[in-house]
DNA sequence: GGATTTGGTTCTGAATGCAAAAAAGGACTT
DNA sequence: AAGTCCTTTTTTGCATTCAGAACCAAATCC
């Protein structure tokens, strides 16, 4: 599993399976496919201009991931968003992060630290500013970045993964405020364990952060589908 | 990323497209298509009696695990096995295996415990019986069923991933007599950790285990890199 | 002699075509 | 009405076809 594409050496052009494999990713992590429809094929061909070939090349891909959930004879659809599901996600991440912690205190280079302390603080001034879209992206960077500190391809792909299939569940809740400002000092604790290269304790932060973050978002994904029908 | 297939409720008929995907990564694993070659499609066209769009597919879906490499408008090659990258696997792999032991350590019920029991057992019989195939085949089932312990998908899936990219490697050396001895007793203090529902104890003989196991391999591996060049 | 162009050939990627399966619709029975 | 059976339509999966890119080798040029 490597979506984020372990850079190939002489940068490839970029083919259109991997363009149509990031971009309908997006659109399952953005929402703009509904949660468990039908993958609407014919429709999409047309918005990519691409007859079904590539485009089914490309579901077959997504399918690896998870975003995607193959019927055999009865079409694709994008797979449905369930707590239960999201929970096992979240757990899963929280062992990247145990390992990200470990790794991360030891191998990150002087300049990264600097990196990852500008990065909290524009997370930081985004709350303040209340721009709550900025936050969502700028805390994905911070922990994608993080990932990155421990010097694993392997488990750089599967962060983003995990990343993206938490982030669907994002698109379709808001940003409770509470949690941000938590949120936020939790990052605090963290960078602070970073700095000090303090690697269980960078990496018990870590993964308390990521079990407090999947109490809160699991919370309002069941409130909002408990609210959806009524 | 999903390969042993979250159990899909009404048992899918086992689709052509799963049956390609399945069938190449097995081949892979075990060699038959040579680390580092081009895909002979022509041939596997003819040898599954498919023709293109659906092994294309299938190839697609396995770049996503990483057992092929997709280069633009140059064809697909079986991902070449260095051990630099193998390192990065057993080291991502040892992430899972801390999570694995401290899950499986108290979501384990009795029958379980008993069965990794019996497993054991018959791995001891298999290396008495100096029956290598065998040994390496029993070990995988016997980590797999552990993992399976944990009750996550998430995990599970990975775990399978990083299984397969070790087993390749392990495919083109011999166990060491030496390796699978001591191999055998970390299992043992693997198994009392285990009944003992001691997490953390259990976290760390498997995340030992999973070390020493890739420092044998790894080792493996480059010496027989080095004795191939010459 | 070595690099470089050029011609043909093969391979790759994607569009199209076609057969089988599933869904949708409708008439008939009870 | 609800249910079954049958017809029609749509969708799905795969084979085939076709255009363009890469590859290879002989011929050409410095």
């Amino acid at each position: 599993m490597t979506p984020p594409k372990a850079a190939s050496s002489p940068e490839a052009p970029a083919s259109l399976h991997d363009h149509l494999v990031r971009t309908l990713r997006e659109m399952i992590v953005r929402g703009e496919l509904g949660s468990g429809q039908k993958v609407p094929e014919a429709r999409l061909c047309e918005t990519f201009g691409v007859s079904r070939t590539p485009l089914r090349e490309a579901l077959k891909a997504l399918s690896v991931e998870g975003l995607i959930t193959l019927r055999p004879n009865r079409g694709a659809v994008i797979t449905p968003l369930d707590p239960a599901h999201l929970s096992e996600v979240f757990e899963a991440k929280g062992a990247l992060e145990h390992f990200i912690g470990l790794q991360a205190a030891q191998r990150a280079d002087a300049d990264e630290l600097d990196e990852m302390d500008a990065l909290h603080e524009r997370l930081t001034a985004a709350e303040a500013a209340g721009a709550a879209a900025d936050y969502t992206a700028l805390n994905d960077r911070f922990h994608l970045r993080m990932a990155q500190l421990a010097r694993n391809g392997q488990i750089i792909g599967l962060y983003t993964v995990f990343q993206a299939k938490i982030l669907r569940a994002r698109h379709i809740v808001n940003e409770d405020p509470a949690r941000v400002a938590r949120s936020l000092a939790e990052h605090g604790a963290i960078m602070a364990a970073l700095r000090a290269r303090a690697r269980l304790d960078l990496a018990e932060r870590l993964v308390e952060h990521n079990t407090r973050t999947a109490e809160a978002v699991i919370r309002q994904i069941s409130e909002a589908a408990a609210g959806g029908d009524r």
